[in-house]
DNA sequence: GTTCTAACA
DNA sequence: TGTTAGGA
């Protein structure tokens, strides 16, 4: 498929897209024309990208770690086990962030309630 | 009409 | 990232 059904699809910018590729995310193929070509699996690749992204990891870590993902998206690809500790150490990140979020939360559910 | 690259009121 | 220019 071409950028704009793949944007269409994931929910995700040309833009977007484009700048994946740049970082080394997305790998598509290109026709004579020069447009980009999408496999069907980087509809999915996308999804899992924007997740990451969100949780905070930066391009590099990712571009790393996707290839490592098989089709469910939870299972270490045989070859590269050494990035149980890469990931690990985003875990926790993720959860230091995750507790700053709820004090904040908690900060605000506060001021709300006590405000008539 | 869609996509491409490059660049930024 | 959005947007725009200038082409194919």
């Amino acid at each position: 498929m071409r950028i704009g059904e793949l944007a269409r699809r994931s929910g995700v910018s040309i833009r977007a897209l484009r700048y994946y590729e740049e970082q080394g995310l997305l790998r598509p193929h290109r026709r004579s024309s020069g447009y980009r070509e999408y496999a069907e699996t980087d509809v999915r690749a996308v999804a899992r990208i924007r997740t990451l992204l969100a949780a905070g990891l930066g391009t590099a870590v990712i571009a790393e770690v996707l290839p490592c993902m098989v089709d469910s998206g939870e299972i270490l690809a045989p070859g590269c086990p050494e990035l149980v500790d890469v990931l690990a150490v985003e875990r926790d990140r993720i959860t230091g962030a995750i507790d700053e979020l709820q004090a904040a939360r908690a900060m605000l559910n506060g001021i709300i309630a006590a405000t008539p």
